[in-house]
DNA sequence: GGCCCATCAGGAGC
DNA sequence: CGCTCCTGATGGGC
């Protein structure tokens, strides 16, 4: 069935943020880059010090080309929806601490013309001057009424990196047992005061920009987009004029899956109604014909379509997500005793057709993860032959092959001699694991003061590099190896329709989460002959690649500042993996204008010695069955550089609103 | 360490 | 302001 991923929705253009800065490449100079190695980059460095290169820095400032010749594709030029200062281009190597704080020009604070979001009181809001505007959401009033695919995208992407950002703070601290860390609410209360939200006008049916098959990994996050704005109650409704008074209409309803759903059919959804639960979820009282029970119960009288969302415990994490599955109507309704002997009311929903499947299809991957009915279109259960931990499954459900050509399945990277170090590593010396927070810590003080996971191992910010603690630290439980300890999702490699074999996840990804390395056999870049140096299985550290801003911006929120969190730096990693002949799944990821993955540098220990090694991260959530795809950026020598983009050898097929066109 | 449960502080919208 | 609401993190028990 070609089309039932294709079609369900169309999740390649997961990523149209307008890149707020161009990431300034500095490139060894062609064939006279540095030896990879040689001075080992890695330190050992004096406390505190953290280095802004892996690799030895000294040359590559003078080797710095003039930043603003090095042109990059631009594919969307998108109306300027948020923007932060431009900072004027400074000399690179020691980057200065940069701000986003603007100075505080207390009072005089007025509301952006028309605003019609209710604000909390601001703590310390800068004026809406044009030199502060940027610290606002930066999102129109019409827009933040009525949104649009890439305005839900930049919202929930800000929202993430916020949440991400507070995470770390929160782990940092040293925190009294029993308090309860809620980045999310700290996050989304953040966004709504600053404005970041869209689609505040209330609606039945489509929220314009959510589509279906979308996940969320926390209430607030529908709440920012419009999808469903209370931040707890499960019935979202709107007032409308009725024939002769007002009444409420349901706009949508949260399936939390807590309470007796599932028969089994995925479109339908028996909905209990709201209330009577006084004490705790003990219901105590019977429930009334009254707010949400009243507007479910309108919906139905007046053949309103509902939006449902349903939610589903993940057994990993503890952690409940939610996809949006589209519009309901509402069938019938009746009231039922309750366990507790209360009256109760049901809502019967069926979900209206003609709708791209979603949590169709998750409830199907549910079934292929406990192994009942087999996998359609399944060529191996587990490619990797137990390689990995988790299996990862083939599947072929477009046409015949039987698989892609043979290779030899590796989980980690092999280094040529060239990459030698030539002194040996050293790591931290905590005890049992490295506690965010702790600036004693060797291996966090080479990330810069902050730890870069958060608790469950999500990727807070970008880098330049990430230093991983190693098998040399004493800490064995640390949270510091999110990338050494192997796949976490359940991937699958299928054939695609127009570009061989893809990636793709039966398990739902959150923004920030590891996702696999680029393994293979590592060569450096500068001892490579430049025709050997690319194919369809070569990853290149050195090719040009979109910029875009995935970090928390500072400015949202002052508490949150802190040092550099600038995305633009430089990339002077001579490296390249060939995947062609031993590799692991990264080499089936597909590139993509619009991707939903991007590659991170990684330094932590393999035998015994110190690599960079390439990693994956989810740039947002990516619900399950989507393709997997990063950014394959553009071989240097290809482009030109005076204001003419660059352009790949290889035709695109990545099928995204701001397609370049080609690749590679 | 994983799963299940009880506990609790929460934010927004009515 | 006060109330409600299909949260989400935490810690204890097994």
């Amino acid at each position: 069935m070609a089309g039932s991923a294709g079609n369900y929705s169309d999740k390649t253009r997961v990523l149209d943020i307008r890149p707020l800065r161009t990431l300034k490449p500095v490139f060894p100079s062609g064939n006279q880059a540095p030896p990879f190695v040689c001075a080992p980059p890695f330190g050992p460095f004096p406390p505190g010090f953290s280095p802004f290169y892996p690799f030895s820095a000294s040359q590559t400032n003078q080797h710095t080309p003039d930043l603003n010749q090095a042109q990059y594709p631009q594919p969307h030029q998108q109306p300027q929806r948020y923007q932060q200062p431009r900072n004027p281009p400074e000399p690179s190597l020691v980057t200065p601490l940069r701000s986003f704080r603007s100075p505080d020009l207390s009072n005089g604070d007025t509301e952006p013309e028309g605003s019609t979001v209710k604000r909390k009181i601001p703590k310390k809001r800068p004026i809406a001057r044009p030199e502060n505007m940027n610290f606002e959401s930066g999102i129109s009033v019409a827009d933040r009424e009525n949104g649009n695919r890439e305005l839900v995208v930049s919202v929930l992407m800000r929202f993430d990196a916020l949440r991400r950002r507070f995470s770390q703070l929160e782990d940092a601290k040293e925190v009294a047992v029993g308090i309860i860390k809620r980045a999310d609410l700290k996050a989304g209360s953040t966004c709504m005061s600053r404005g970041v939200r869209t689609n505040t006008k209330k609606r039945p049916g489509i929220v314009p920009g959510v589509e279906i098959g979308d996940i969320f990994f926390f209430r607030f996050e529908m709440c920012l987009v419009g999808l469903h704005s209370p931040s707890m109650a499960g019935i979202d409704y709107l007032v409308v004029k009725g024939e002769t008074e007002e009444e409420p209409i349901a706009t949508s309803i949260v399936s939390s899956g807590y309470y007796d759903n599932d028969e089994g059919n995925p479109d339908v959804l028996i909905y209990t109604g709201q209330g009577g639960n006084a004490d705790k979820d003990k219901q105590t009282s019977d429930q009334k014909l009254e707010r949400g029970n009243l507007a479910l119960e309108k919906s139905l009288r007046r053949n309103s379509a509902v939006r449902v969302i349903r939610g589903l415990k993940e057994s990993s994490h503890n952690a409940k997500i939610y996809m949006y599955d589209g519009l309901y109507e509402i069938k019938e309704s009746w009231v039922e005793k309750g366990k507790s002997g209360h009256n109760t009311f049901k809502y019967k929903l069926v979900r209206a057709p003609g709708q791209p499947p979603a949590f169709a299809t998750w409830t199907a991957i549910q079934k292929w993860q406990a192994g009942l009915p087999s996998r359609q279109g399944l060529i191996l259960p587990d490619m990797t032959s137990g390689a990995e931990s988790i299996p990862v499954s083939l599947v072929n459900e477009v046409d015949t092959e039987n698989g892609p050509a043979y290779f030899t399945y590796s989980t980690t990277v092999i280094y040529s001699e060239s990459f030698k170090l030539t002194q040996p590593s050293f790591g931290c010396d905590c005890g049992t694991s490295c506690k965010p927070g702790n600036l004693d810590c060797h291996c966090i003080r080479k990330n810069g003061g902050d730890f870069p996971y958060t608790s469950i191992g999500g990727l807070v910010s970008r880098k330049p590099m990430i230093y991983e603690c190693s098998p040399s630290c004493p800490c064995s439980t640390c949270k510091n190896k999110v990338t050494q300890m192997g796949q976490k999702v359940r991937l699958e490699v299928f054939k695609t329709a127009n570009r061989g074999w893809g990636l793709r996840s039966w398990d739902p990804i959150r923004a920030g989460s590891f996702i696999c390395i680029y393994a293979g056999e590592a060569k450096d870049k500068s001892k490579v002959q430049q025709t050997m140096a690319s194919d369809d299985y070569t990853f290149d550290t050195t090719r040009v690649y979109t910029p875009f801003k995935w970090n928390y911006e500072p400015g949202l929120a002052d508490e949150v500042a802190s040092e550099e969190m600038s995305e633009e730096y430089d990339i002077p990693l001579p490296l390249i993996i060939s995947a062609k002949n031993v590799g692991n799944v990264a080499r089936f990821m597909n590139h993509s204008c619009s991707p939903n993955v991007f590659w991170q540098p990684v330094t932590y220990e393999n035998n015994s010695q110190l690599f960079v090694h390439v990693a994956f991260f989810a740039i947002s959530h990516i619900p399950p069955m989507t393709e997997l795809t990063y950014d394959y950026g553009v071989t240097r020598t290809i482009g030109t550089q005076n204001g003419n983009p660059l352009y790949g050898k290889k035709k695109c097929f990545c099928g995204s609103e701001y397609c370049r066109g080609s690749f590679g």
